[in-house]
DNA sequence: TTAGGGTTCG
């Protein structure tokens, strides 16, 4: 049994070198435990993975042997690559069979299926570890409308192979099915798919998966740190499981790629979890003259590869007992993979690397060529002279977010700093906050056109000048070179990408820039000071001074954390949430100078909220309840007022990597659907009176019809549709209890339900207008 | 014009 995995090379990382790396059999054969002890001669790299929740960093140290354990609890899946293609994976001596021509009289011995996945059904459990999973597959070269007939059929699995194809396949996906039974359909008439079944049980079902998985670079180090160096166990079952939750392909590249900060040296792109025969990593070593190149790479290919620009597909196959088509699978992947310099698209030599660059450029870029924008002049930062005006880049050491001045102008600083170790101040002051320098974290770099150079406190500094303009880039190494700007045309050509870059790998190699302080709420620290990257679900003024913002990250900070109330009528979003959901949500207190941005927040924006204080124990904040003002062991989150250790909050673009990654974080919620309300929910929901909800459940409308409600439902939590009844609440419809909570209506049922009407407190509640309702 | 970084009232 074995696991494969190959990702493709992407295109921001094709200037990138490949070291192959080769671990030969670490294992002997997996039902041959005498012989698993001899053999771990393969020579191993090893790595120095630095992880931080945002940030990682991946160093190339030395060779050693690697200790290759925990190797045999491998679920029975192979992933082979696409470049092969099923056809050339699947046993040679097998031939294809349409799947109308599947007839239940004939020998389909040696013959396979092939077909597209257009229904995957539920895994049911028959008993302990004996599974079933249906499935519906249709022929693939299928035309729409000729003979159309009988082109989908049932396919069942059984025992392992469902358990994995529940895993590992899904609708879309392409399958190949060999050594299957053929059974009459008892669904037939319901489905009107294929009068036969397929059934894949027993030694000789196999079943071929072809997936559109593509993992992401950083991804697989992730794996290969979670797995290998830190456990030294393969999990591959999960790696199969949390791969399949990354489709998002090129996106999930970028943003990963760019949270990397320093990165020396990427293992992966290209590896191999190949139980009983070999482990296969590739290394990418980005090709910066700072950094010299390994010496002598293990693997003779080594200096050949250099990138793969060609969308993969991997295969995985899935079987009950692998025993039989193993060696040949085995032999197979080999083969391919000695062969996969020529079969995939690799380019060996500079000049193509210099093509692809040139595809990979921007339409701006290509505007510019034809243009013939005037080139700029970049002056480093350690030859500015007082009295000019510049143009410079730097890598950003130091940043306030734009800030009001006293003046007209918005005010942003920022300290930078290049090649020439001179860390320079700059002023940049511009009425539009669009205009302002696009800075998310320290290590970003800017270009700034046209700012001009002056003495204070005897040392240079910059501020902006007429004409100004800047771009922002995310510093990291290997990262796509996306200009963050919100002007329409700039220029950026072949030899800003090189600026970019060679500022990235200087960076990288110095330790100028501040630890990491972006951290998640699950490893915030009492008394801390430090970045928060997180979605605004609701906010709410709190008094002159300060308003509050409730904010979740998708982890859960082992402390309890400060629940504020505030007044339900004035939150802006929902005013509660699901109890789990509640328990991962921060409220942050926004102080003085920073209310008037926070004003304009809207729930759902993403947000990173900089120089954030987590204050433990606090009970003198405006709103606490009585309940916790005794508490000791809470955190209280604090954006003080002022703009010191630049302080303050920025809405980060939905394209922005950071985002991006928040909401993996937040889409891993298991109760993120609101929408879901149990029955218990329901009942306790509805035969409690609104007032004593914790205060905040329920919104009663009054004297509105269906579509308003519906309307007003959309905006609330949860809505208990109520009529004027001489002056006072009542249920619309007491016959059965319903509850409105967003788009979805819930019904109670006649018989079993017992609707009981309390009156509402007054507060907060209309007085019910007869004139209103008779409306 | 404005600011010219350097924590904390809550």
């Amino acid at each position: 049994m074995n696991v494969e995995t190959t990702v493709e090379m992407q295109r921001s990382l094709i200037q990138w070198t490949v070291w192959e790396f080769q671990f030969p059999k670490q294992r002997q054969q997996q039902h041959n435990p005498e012989a698993s002890t001899t053999s771990s001669e393969g020579k191993v790299l090893t790595l120095s993975v630095t992880v931080s929740p945002h940030r990682m960093q991946v160093k190339l140290l030395e060779r050693m042997p690697l200790a290759a354990e925990g190797h045999l609890d491998v679920m029975p899946v192979y992933v082979l690559s696409e470049g092969a293609g099923p056809g050339a994976q699947v046993p040679t001596d097998l031939t294809r069979i349409p799947i109308p021509l599947i007839d239940i009289s004939a020998d389909h011995s040696n013959k396979l299926v092939k077909g597209k996945v257009i229904c995957k059904g539920p895994l049911m459990s028959l008993a302990a570890d004996d599974f079933v999973l249906k499935t519906v597959i249709q022929e693939e070269d299928s035309q729409p409308d000729a003979s159309s007939q009988n082109q989908s059929i049932n396919v069942v699995l059984f025992g392992a192979m469902a358990k994995h194809f529940n895993q590992a396949g899904s609708q879309g996906d392409v399958v190949v099915a060999s050594g299957f039974t053929v059974a009459k359909s008892s669904t037939v008439d319901e489905d009107k798919l294929h009068p036969c079944n397929l059934l894949l049980s027993g030694d000789d079902a196999c079943l071929y998966v072809s997936t559109c998985i593509n993992l992401s670079l950083v991804y697989c180090i992730w794996k290969i740190y979670d797995e290998f160096i830190t456990s030294h166990r393969f999990k591959p079952n999960n790696s199969i499981r949390e791969v399949k939750n990354q489709r998002n392909l090129d996106k999930h590249f970028d943003i990963m790629s760019s949270s990397i900060c320093g990165v020396y040296a990427v293992v992966t792109v290209h590896y191999k979890y190949i139980i009983e025969t070999f482990v296969h990593i590739s290394v990418f070593v980005p090709q910066v003259s700072r950094l010299t190149p390994l010496p002598d790479p293990i693997s003779p290919l080594a200096n050949k590869r250099n990138a793969t620009l060609s969308t993969e597909i991997t295969m995985v196959a899935l079987k009950c007992k692998p025993r039989q088509h193993f060696t040949t699978a085995r032999q197979q992947l080999i083969q391919h993979d000695s062969n996969s310099h020529n079969a995939t698209a690799i380019h060996t030599t500079q000049q193509q690397i210099t093509q692809h660059n040139s595809i990979g450029e921007t339409e701006t870029e290509r505007v510019s060529r034809r243009t013939k924008v005037p080139k700029y002049t970049y002056v480093p930062l350690g030859d500015l002279k007082a009295g000019s005006v510049v143009n410079v880049y730097g890598v950003v050491v130091f940043f306030k977010q734009p800030f009001k001045s006293r003046g007209t102008d918005f005010c942003s600083s920022l300290k930078i700093t290049d090649q020439s170790n001179q860390k320079i101040g700059c002023t940049i002051f511009c009425e539009k906050l669009e205009d302002h320098p696009k800075i998310y974290q320290i290590g970003d770099i800017v270009r700034m056109h046209r700012v001009k150079t002056q003495f204070f406190n005897n040392s240079i500094t910059l501020v902006n000048t007429f004409g100004f303009a800047v771009v922002a880039f995310d510093g990291a190494v290997g990262g796509a070179v996306e200009p963050r700007t919100s002007s329409r045309s700039f220029h950026f050509d072949q030899e800003d990408r090189r600026t970019v870059e060679e500022l990235r790998s200087w960076a990288a190699s110095q330790t100028l820039l501040p630890p990491v302080c972006t951290i998640p709420l699950s490893a915030v620290q009492p008394k801390a000071y430090f970045d928060l990257t997180c979605q605004l679900l609701a906010k709410a003024p709190v008094d002159t001074t300060c308003t509050l913002l409730r904010v979740w990250d998708g982890t859960r900070c082992p402390r309890t954390l400060l629940n504020v109330m505030v007044e339900r009528d004035v939150t802006e979003g929902p005013s509660s949430f699901s109890k789990a959901k509640e328990k991962l949500i921060a409220n942050v207190l926004v102080y003085d100078n920073h209310m008037e941005f926070a004003g304009q927040l809207k729930p759902g924006d993403f947000l990173r909220i900089y120089n954030l204080r987590a204050i433990p124990g606090s009970s003198k904040v405006p709103g606490l309840t009585s309940s916790q003002s005794e508490e000791v062991d809470h955190l209280a989150f604090h954006l003080h007022g002022g703009t010191a250790y630049g302080r303050g909050i920025r809405v980060l673009p939905e394209n922005s990597s950071e985002v991006q990654e928040l909401k993996r974080a937040l889409e891993a919620f298991p109760d993120n659907d609101e929408d879901a309300l149990s029955d218990s929910e329901l009942l306790e929901i509805w035969s409690t009176p609104p007032e004593s909800l914790d205060g905040d459940t329920v919104e009663c409308s009054s004297g509105s019809t269906l579509e308003e409600t519906s309307r007003l439902a959309a905006g609330y939590h949860n809505i208990v549709p109520v009529k004027s009844s001489d002056g006072h609440l009542a249920l619309l419809d007491l016959s059965a209890p319903f509850l409105f909570r967003g788009r979805k209506r819930f019904y109670g049922c006649k018989r079993c339900s017992e609707a009981a009407v309390r009156e509402p407190s007054a507060e907060g509640v209309q007085v019910i207008d007869e004139k209103i309702v008779a409306e």
